[in-house]
DNA sequence: AATATCTATATTGTTGACAATATGTCTCTT
DNA sequence: AAGAGACATATTGTCAACAATATAGATATT
């Protein structure tokens, strides 16, 4: 899984926040608990100053709260704000699909469409297996928001909140609900697509972000409240 | 207004972060320009500690960028990431607009009725001023934003988005257009979200800052690329 | 016994010094 | 004269020690 031994990167202070952000993520540093510097520090073997930085990012990305003179505690992911993320998301995802509609070039659309042809064939071959957000380039959503061309709209999304939202999808059940419906949805949307419909490809990706959420609420409702 | 002089806070890395964005947003330090760690550290009398965290904050805001080993850089401000920075604006402002018209308090709306009713008497008394968004929660948009319930929205909008929003108002002569016009638009979102009409609310809103956006353009593609 | 105060300890905030990297200048070569 | 390389300098990255604050425990008081 997580690789413990440091991805040397540029600076350390980069490495360090990597790896904090994957070991939030992955659930490694549990939801609600306290961030220890010397402790953190002693176990990546590094100074408190690049730790300091890296916290500091993460306080920037939401995954971490900090008050002055105490400290700082991993967030804990509650109803209430994952469905505000949700929101969000819809809101911007949204508009990303508007905007990809009016310049996404026709060799970016075929694109699209071969992957999700390769994961229908994915679908076809595992039936069982939940089709697996790849995370990588091969998801989807993140493929559309490159195509909105709004760079802004690209770091928020796919930087910051893609941090949280990987969070939520790893500490709940990742039953991915009915992926042959989602992977429909996915073409509906891409179709609109490429019909530069933008005012459909918004609405359409609209109704999936809000019915993903609702599944992840559902699942997020049923496990139990997760005591770290 | 907003204090020149230091608002003493709890710790010195948060002072310097607020002072940074008030200097980088008023361009007292130009866009463009290089953060030098020692020079800014011994002209506000620290050391380099807290003023690298508080760099790292202005990273997270998106208002420097930084690059390993070479240093910070203020961002120039350009007509497309303007664009970007507007289109982000429609889509979550809009869904503000959608939020509150179903959840804001009838007691909300009568204050925000009152709001409007105080920007139009300054209106008819100043004539000619132009009514000065007064950045406080006086501010329509922040009050909606405030409105939607939404705290990941809140915390996006009203600070991090804030800031860039807030640089390209004082950067950009600023002529804020047709004062009347825009209060009308704001009577006719809040008409909206008191009928809980909240797919009307949001297409107002959206448009009400499609034509902010636009009005903002024109005004920097007038003023001369202002070079530092 | 319960509460409040004081004290001891540990953690965070800050500092100044050291190491590593980049930038600009100077010299040398062709 | 132009370009390449080496060197000097300054800046960033990192570290370890010091100061200030908060937390927990013990003591004392009502």
């Amino acid at each position: 899984m997580s690789q413990i031994v440091p991805i040397k990167s540029a600076t350390l202070s980069e490495d360090i926040a990597q790896q904090l952000i994957n070991a939030i993520v992955t659930g490694d540093i549990p939801q609600g608990s306290k961030i220890s510097e010397p402790e953190l520090a002693k176990q990546y073997g590094i100074s408190r100053g690049p730790l300091r930085e890296a916290i500091v990012k993460l306080e920037g990305l939401g995954l971490v709260t900090r008050t002055a003179n105490v400290g700082a505690r991993v967030i804990e992911l509650n109803l209430a704000d994952m469905l505000d993320t949700f929101t969000m998301r819809e809101a911007l995802e949204g508009m990303a699909a508007r905007l990809a509609a009016s310049r996404m070039p026709s060799a970016g659309v075929d694109s699209l469409y071969a992957l999700l042809d390769k994961h229908q064939a994915f679908l076809d071959a595992n039936q069982d297996e939940h089709y697996a957000q790849q995370g990588g380039n091969d998801d989807f959503h993140l493929r559309i928001i490159q195509a909105s061309g709004n760079q802004k709209l690209i770091r928020l999304l796919s930087h910051e909140l893609y941090a949280v939202i990987r969070m939520y999808r790893h500490h709940t059940a990742d039953q991915r609900s009915d992926p042959r419906q989602a992977l429909r949805e996915h073409k509906a949307i891409l179709d609109a697509i490429a019909n530069q419909e933008g005012d459909l490809a918004e609405l359409l990706m609209r109704r999936h972000i809000s019915r993903a959420c609702r599944l992840l609420q559902q699942a997020m409702e049923q496990s139990t409240h997760s005591t770290q």
